[in-house]
This record gives structure tokens, sequence and C-alpha cells, in this order.
DNA sequence: TATTTTCCGTTGCAAAAGCAACACATTATG
DNA sequence: CATAATGTGTTGCTTTTGCAACGGAAAATA
């Protein structure tokens, strides 16, 4: 899908005018923000990798989502009913531009050059937002681990347009995103191997079926 | 959430002017549309209940999304992937808008009043939808059917602002939305009343816990 | 470079979930 | 109204998954 968004361009008026806004850099494990106490930001990632994390009341670590370059996230998104704690963590050093709102959709008194990109363009990164989430959601409705994972390498296969490819995970990590056992993982992934689905390389996962 | 949208003025609009839209009825059980073939619809349910189905090769039915009075779908949301058929089925008799994009951000050329609404109201639709489509993930990333049905009554109870509710399923299709087994759901279900979490009369569940 | 921390890979056992089958109730439909 | 179709509730059995624990590899850190 083509987005019709110059991220180039819309940093540089972002770090132009208006005043509701913040430009920040973070290093690995350092906590970007959590979906709490700040109730009217909107954040975009300009560079690095950083996860949405969830820790319910067992203990168990959900990665809710998994950011990259361009990625849009904050509270806006996110109705919390929950009093799970929600927050973003840097997987490496991550740049991210912070945004606070009143109302997203509508540019600011000013109408700074920097509301006026962001109104044009948040539509478009809002869809791409959306058409992830359904992927997601189809990752998580498969029954299986074993369909999960073969679900998730193959999109990852596609979006690499090769069948191999490195995870964008620790395997740790894998299993909290796809909602499973660390172990049971690891048991699943072996059983792939011996069945001649896929080859493991290190981190770079080989998918050997059509 | 304010959505800022008065659909009553949206679908006199939409009756109006602009050349790629329709609008439908279709009586329960119908298919309203498929998302292999249509791949530049965009859908406003207007009336009436409607899922979006989803078949695996295993055979397993999900109910990926439940649409009432103002959901959007259509492919546009919907990277399609696999190959499992997709599609959408009326659950009551429902009224549909189908709206033939190019790109749905822009106006069309006449400028009709349609799209104008149309463009000014999108972005906050789809908002909602995200939101939506977060708190469905939060529901799925649930590590046993107990929690997945305690997660979906505790949403339930916070939007009808009381501990007692109708389902808006059937039991059958709660599992299909739940992604779990429905006899195992029904053996869960059993305990939580054992347990003094739940009543059920009927379709109407009362939360008995705190 | 030594040491601590995180991650990988594995396993036995327990718990949960899926599968299949059935009877009965409720709801559509000719 | 009779009959078919669909939904509910239950159960025994099998398979899958989760839990806990451990040793070793790899990576981060002092």
């Amino acid at each position: 899908m083509n987005t019709n968004f110059n991220m180039e361009n819309f940093i540089r008026d972002f770090s132009d005018s208006c005043q509701k806004r913040q430009k920040k850099v973070f290093s690995k494990n350092e906590v970007v923000t959590t979906y709490i106490k700040n109730r009217n930001q909107l954040c975009i990632l300009i560079d690095g990798h950083a996860d949405l994390v969830r820790y319910d009341l067992n203990g168990n670590r959900t990665i809710v989502e998994h950011f990259s370059k361009n990625s849009l996230f904050g509270e806006v998104f996110y109705t919390i009913t929950t009093n799970n704690e929600l927050l973003v963590e840097a997987k490496s050093n991550c740049t991210v531009l912070f945004y606070i709102y009143d109302d997203i959709f509508h540019k600011c008194r000013n109408n700074c050059k920097f509301h006026q990109t962001l109104s044009e363009s948040l539509p478009q990164l809002i869809l791409n937002k959306v058409t992830d989430l359904n992927m997601r959601i189809e990752l998580l409705t498969k029954r299986s681990t074993r369909d999960k994972l073969l679900g998730y390498f193959s999109l990852l296969s596609t979006r690499n347009l090769s069948k191999s490819f490195e995870l964008p995970f620790s395997l740790t990590d894998l299993a909290d995103y796809l909602s499973v056992d660390r172990s049971a993982m690891m048991r699943e992934l072996k059983l792939l191997k011996e069945d001649g689905f896929i080859e493991k390389i290190g981190n770079r996962i080989i998918l050997l079926y059509k």
C-alpha cells in the first residue's frame, strides 16, 4: 500500500513551529512512555525499535505491538479498560516525536506547518495501523502454537520477499508476541524443524515448504 | 470518546450526489461481501448486525470482528495475506452503504457533499476502529479461556454501565469470537458459575465479583 | 578479561484445551 | 403444525500447552 507520506518532510516541519511537541532520544531498555498517565500523547517512532508491552495480573508479559520506523503509538489508539500496566520499551536506541494533542484531527490555532502536515498524513498513517492490527488479530486467532509460528513466518516471508529472513525478536520476545509459553514454543519450533517445515540458522528462518 | 460525527447527515449526503456508492439491504444470514474479489470497497453498516468471519484450512471458523450500527468495514482495513476465506455475514437484517474508492482520503472530482462528509469523518471513524481492534487484541492475548471470558464480560459490563448485560452472540459464536473450542468454553462457563464469578440467566450474564 | 545477566534449548509432569459424540431444547421453515 | 436445522449443555478421552527447573551459550557489563 502506498502511503503517500514523506516522513522526512514531516520531521522537518515538526522541528519547525508548534509548541506542543517534543523530540526525544532513548537508549535501549529505557521506558519511552506509559499508557496510564499521559492521556493525550501521540508518538511517532522516527528511528529504532520499540515494543508496547503489557504485564497482566498473573505476571504474564505480552508484547502488544512491535514498533519500527514510522510507527505511530500513544493513548489515542487505546481505550484503557484494564488496570494492567502498559508501557513502551525501547528495544534499541530510539528517536521519538511526542505530540500533545487536544484534538488530533484539528489544526492548532497558529495553523502551523507541523499541524498541517500532521492532519494531512494522519488518516493514512492510522489506516496503516489498522491493517497491522488486523494482521496481528489474524495471528492471534490461530488455534495452535504451530499455526501461530507458521503464520508469523509466512508474514515475514511476504514482507521480505524471500523464504529466508531474520526474526525481529529474540525467541523469548517472540513467545510474548504470539502470546504462548516460551518453552512450549521452543518445543514446537523443534518439531517444525524435525518435520521439515523450516530451517533455523541463528536468528534466521528459512521456509522449506512450497 | 466523542466522535463528532452525525451519521444521519452522512446518510443524507450519501443518498445525494456521488456515483461511486450504493445502499443495499440484506436479510439475516446473507453474505454482505467477501474480502477477496472486491478490492476497493469501503462499507458502513447503518443498521443491523454483521460479522466478519474467516474459515481457515483446518475448518475452524473465526469471528474476526463483530459489526453493529456505524461500524466500518471493507478491504481498505485488511491486507489479505492468506488464502483464507473472509466474508461478512449479516446476523440480522442489515442496511449497508458501499462506497467504491480510488483513494479514500481524497474527494472526488465533483467535490460532492458525500465525499466531503466522508473525508471529514473518516479519520475519526477509523480511529474508533483502532481502539476496537486494540481491545480485541487485549482479549485474544489472554492466555486462558477463563481470562478471555472474564475479560470479555468485563468489557460488556463497562459498555453497558452495568454488571448485568445481554450477550450479543450466541454461545457458539462467542466461542468463535474468542477463538476457543465451544465445548471447552462451555465447561469453563460452568466452572465460572460454580466458582461464583457469574450468574447466567438465558442470554444474560451477571457479574458477581467486585 | 572476568563476571554477571540474559537468552537458548531441553525435559518431566500437571493442567488446560481440543475433539468427538450425544441428548435435549429452541428456533426456523415448508 | 410437523419437521428440519441450529444452538445448548455435557462428558470421556486425547492432545496440546503451560509450568518449573536446569545447564550451557551468548551477550552485556564492570
